[in-house]
RNA sequence: GGAAGGGUCGCAUAGUGGUCGAGUGCACCUGUCUUGAAAACAGGAGUGCCGGCAACGGUACCGUGGGUUCGAAUCCCACCCCUUCCGCCA
């Protein structure tokens, strides 16, 4: 959530660049609630001096009736301006909740995600001597992929994933370990791209798939309606990404500079309803209810942030250049970036099957908007605490990924050709 | 899932209704002393919210949420987590 006080200094510009965003919200109410409150708070806390004082009079010596009997009267007064101040809290932190982050100033306006912006094309689209096929016409000769009968235990939008696709993905997996646990190569991309920031490589975690109610709401990312699946008979969710049981594993923490930053580059299953996504990309393995993923989520110190957020575009990047896919970089527009989000980008490959660019991968920035409900802060060698940032982005969504490969690398004859740098975390095989 | 024990200010602990708006030890910070350090001595130090330019004041936090009471770390209820044992299981 956003600061309060910012809200109340630069209630116009909230206003406006929550709109940007698509979100109406309703700010003069806001700070109405939010004034009512503050004076609530204050007879509140009058009120338990009050009580605290009367029982003070009470220690040692025995009672007093007529003492007994002012204490429940503040007693009485309290309950009924607490139940006031509490009705009125939860309506603030409602609206407060509701109020989106603020996008930086690069970004650009929009309105839906088809104004977000080209910012880069790099690498051609393969010419081929044949009509290219989709990955799942690739994949069903080559028994790579079962979705008939996981639909049979499953229902739609589950799939067996099957022989060589399997080693890919573990191929892909290591390499991008290997790469993200690289200081030589992270110092390399940080120069070019000049960023200030550490070339401290990225630790591999493997995070549960599942989390609480409290820090997921707390992170902002939960979307019940549409995206997560909740467990019946237990206050638990499965995750949507990994991002979303890493952002929150620091949840109400203090934590010492020297920490900083902190990189992970994490593993997860993902799960994800799809509600209202009827009949969309119901063919193959580019949007389903699970899919594996390689995540990054960066904790910084707020001067860091922004460059961290680049370092992970230019890391996105290397990433997809490596395993030569074409692709398209956006700079995600007001209405696309998301509502804790200051910044986007996508990454969109080449899909020569659709003979279209398909979103594959997302970098997040978004300041101290998450860490603020999440309450992870860090204490500064002059001993005072702040906010941190985040950053959370894709590394590969392995099912996206591995359908972009087996397209862009079709032969005529209807194998795969494996990219180069997967080749030794493949027994050095050169095509499927 | 069953049984027992436990969760206190970084760590370790004290604390079973008012003197705990939380004591002590270790670690930490600042002084005094010392060439410097150590030791000793003295002092300080948590997180949030509200008010204040600030110094500071108020308030809340003893796993979480409810309840009892004039008053709760302490009593009651529910839940979460940890430890040990049993059961089940990769």
């Amino acid at each position: 959530m956003l600061d309060i006080q910012f809200i109340r200094e630069n209630p116009q510009a909230v206003a406006e660049k929550s709109q940007q965003k698509g979100y109406n919200v309703d700010i003069p109410k806001l700070l109405q609630l939010a004034d009512e409150r503050k004076g609530l708070l204050a007879s509140v806390e009058a009120l338990r001096k009050q009580r605290n004082d009367n029982a003070d009079k009470m220690k040692g010596g025995k009672p007093e009736p007529e003492l007994i009997h002012q204490g429940k009267l503040i007693k009485s007064e309290l309950a009924q301006v607490e139940a006031q101040f509490e009705g009125l809290d939860k309506q603030y932190r409602e609206l407060l909740k509701a109020v989106p982050n603020m996008p930086l100033d690069d970004v650009p306006l929009g309105v839906t995600e088809d104004e977000n912006v080209v910012a880069k094309t790099v690498g051609e689209p393969p010419h081929f001597e044949f009509a290219p096929k989709h990955h799942w016409e690739l994949a069903e000769p080559l028994d790579l992929i079962d979705k008939e009968r996981a639909a049979k235990i499953a229902g739609s939008r589950f799939a067996y994933i099957k022989g060589d696709l399997v080693r890919l993905q573990f191929a892909i997996m290591q390499f991008v370990i290997q790469t993200l646990g690289d200081e030589q190569l992270l110092a390399k991309l940080i120069q070019e791209n000049n960023l200030q920031v550490s070339a401290k490589p990225f630790t591999p975690i493997l995070p549960p798939a599942m989390l609480r109610t409290e820090p997921y709401t707390a992170s902002a990312r939960l979307n019940a309606e549409e995206v997560t699946y909740k467990l019946a008979d237990d206050d638990l969710w499965l995750n949507a990404s990994a991002e979303h049981t890493l952002c929150t594993m620091y949840w109400n923490e203090v934590l010492p500079e020297d920490m900083f930053p902190i990189r992970y580059i994490g593993y997860s299953t993902s799960f994800r309803r799809e509600a209202g996504t009827y009949g969309k990309d119901a063919e193959g393995i580019f949007r389903m209810h699970q899919f594996d993923k390689l995540e990054m989520e960066v904790f910084s110190t707020p001067e860091t942030a922004l460059d961290e957020h680049k370092l992970q575009v230019a890391i996105q990047e290397y990433l997809v250049q490596q395993l030569g896919l074409p692709y398209q970089l956006l700079q995600k527009c007001t209405a696309d970036i998301g509502k804790p989000n200051a910044r986007g980008v996508d990454i969109n490959c080449w899909f020569p099957g659709q003979g279209k660019y398909r979103e594959t991968h997302t970098a997040d920035y978004m300041t101290d908007y998450q860490a603020r409900d999440l309450k992870i802060r860090v204490r500064r060698h002059s001993g005072v605490t702040e906010l941190v940032h985040t950053n959370d982005a894709t590394a590969f969504a392995l099912g996206r990924t591995m359908a972009a490969i087996i397209e862009n690398n079709q032969t005529a004859d209807g194998r795969i050709t494996i990219p180069a740098v997967l080749r030794p975390y493949m027994f050095g095989r050169a095509e499927i």
